[in-house]
DNA sequence: ACCGGCACCGTTATCGCTAACATACGGCGC
DNA sequence: GCGCCGTATGTTAGCGATAACGGTGCCGGT
């Protein structure tokens, strides 16, 4: 009830052991449950911390034992979805190997990534999962000159700097495509974001193109957006492709919340799909299973790619083996209800 | 292209110091734009720093300065799409304080809650953003006794430990029942999560019920869910709780999300709303504005809470000035189009 | 009685950086 | 010339913990 000291000076291991009557190091010892204790002193040991409300100092443990705990996570946006959907499949993963993550976020800015970088660096955590194969120089010699494992995820198409783990966004355009020929359509829009650093996105489309052109098809129109909710977007997006150019057959958004926007606004208008016009996301966001119709979309494999990330770190930062493991995961199609069945 | 040292050995200030020729601290004085520092030898040591790559150890700084610039941000989740929005408004307050918030994530769990808190105090951050005023003992005794600024955040309905940023989830529930009274629906029924520990949604359903018994009312019916995708859950639970108690003429649902799944299924079944029946979420997402029927919903404010949050920790930071702040924001009703007007 | 080994605990020396003080130096006024 | 001030730099002493090593008992074997 009444304040333990008068002015709340931080308590230290010193207080500790004062309480306790035993040195420091030993107290340390009980604290981090390493080294012999007797069971008798450790009973002590703990009771007195606890009595005091002592908090260990990890910056100063930090120092002195040249580990950190920590990973570095670093990723474009938290509001995109699929980012709490890595992030949280990191902590899981993480959960009981003593690691812990913490978050950085770019918003898309390769400026702000090295800003990020750097600050999360000089706090040397035991390694960094960051998405993405495109970086600043800068980032990338520091990257490379940290000493800690590196994983770069979400992407594989590139070059890493030492372990990377995701999917080929190409290859995923392109299956895409293949899909959507193989399935009758002929007229073909692309609606995506206008951000020229979204790098997966811009593969995605390039692959996707590809597997048009490999039919001999072009894309018929393409309409881009920046900012706002990408649901209503995707809405507003839909009505003013569908105004410009009538006779497209399908759509292919960049991501499932355009796309999800686009297929509300098609039901809306009573518009039949799949058969006067077929739909398709990317990324298999579970927000879609609230839909009647339901969007085709390509699993991103986002849980796997946060766990398998967090595996790697965890491995390395106990047994020092040499990196630069590449996994790629084969993303999955779900046909959903807004592609014509063959 | 070759590798600067043989054996890497992170660098130190004394590595850039060796290489420009001046002492250990005046290398310090130029990182941190501190203190006197001639222009000419300024320049060196940039040069040199960048040369070799040297990124700072904050570690070793925030040991010998005591002062650590991260801001612990404690919240329930990162899937529920309400925190990341309270997040963003924070690191963007923050952005220019020199101050950066580290985020712990409880789910729902008090022990979690408990185990997070303690981790991250074990670092020393500078001030505390904490979801809730509900906290195990031993979580609010390390709250009161770190010494450092709190701020508890989304919630006024309770006592807090230092100051409190929110609204009050109690008479939200109030209001949105007396404007649904005042619309003329009367069998109502509540649908949301089973989890014991959203001290919020509990706080809201008391209130509404409170709202509901001043007018004579009672809830018709109930029915909860954990789990799953909100948006799907949404839609189950509303034909769960129409097909058993068919006479409803009003859904308060605990968030937009699950309220947005029944507004779906209601669209999909062309059941009339809101005639035949009205909706209501709670917390404004503006997912919500991709639809051609708005649920009505109730702004929860969460810009404005982590802004504020933020504001009172960077205040507290420079001037040490004695808190204990409460802040109350008004949650605003937005009628959307799934409640009759009146 | 002596020695080796084990279990337990203390001492010392960092870890990389910064606060606080000390020093060097040039210029200025008297 | 002397003292003094201000600027630009160096020196010293920690910050709070841990690594590494050094004791100190106690036991059992010989």
């Amino acid at each position: 009830m009444s304040r333990p000291t008068e002015t709340r000076r931080p308590l230290t291991l010193r207080d500790v052991s004062e309480a306790s009557g035993v040195s420091e190091m030993t107290v340390s010892r009980v604290l981090r449950n390493r080294g012999d204790v007797s069971e008798t002193t450790r009973e002590k040991v703990l009771q007195a911390a606890k009595a005091l409300g002592y908090v260990p100092n990890k910056i100063a443990g930090a120092l002195a034992s040249q580990r950190v705990n920590l990973v570095a996570v670093i990723i474009p946006s938290l509001s995109n979805l699929v980012f709490p959907k890595v992030l949280s499949s990191i902590s899981d993963e993480l959960e009981d190997t003593g690691l812990q993550p913490v978050v950085g976020v770019t918003n898309y800015s390769p400026e702000k990534e090295e800003q990020v970088l750097y600050e999360m660096l000089s706090w040397r955590p035991s390694g960094v999962i960051i998405a993405g194969l495109e970086h600043t120089p800068a980032a990338r010699a520091m990257l490379e000159n940290a000493g800690i494992p590196v994983v770069e995820i979400m992407d594989v198409d590139g070059e890493g700097v030492d372990s990377v783990v995701g999917i080929s966004h190409r290859r995923a355009g392109l299956h895409m495509a293949e899909a959507i020929i193989a399935a009758g359509y002929r007229r073909i829009g692309f609606l995506g974001s206008k951000m020229p650093e979204d790098h997966r996105a811009r593969k995605r489309l390039e692959g996707f193109q590809e597997g048009l052109a490999k039919a001999g098809i072009e894309l018929a129109d393409t309409e881009f957006y920046a900012g706002g909710s990408a649901l209503a977007k995707g809405r507003e997006m839909t009505e003013t492709i569908l105004k410009r150019t009538p006779d497209l057959d399908f759509l292919y958004y960049s991501n499932d919340m355009i796309g999800a926007g686009g297929l509300l606004w098609c039901l809306d208008q009573g518009i039949d799909v799949p058969g006067r016009i077929g739909l398709a996301g990317f990324n298999g966001l579970d927000l879609l299973d609230g839909f009647s119709v339901r969007l085709a979309t390509m699993n991103a494999c986002r849980g796997e790619i946060g766990r398998k990330a967090a595996q790697i770190i965890a491995g390395r930062s106990q047994s020092n083996m040499i990196g630069g493991e590449v996994i790629e995961l084969e993303p999955v199609l779900e046909p959903g209800d807004t592609i014509r069945k063959a």
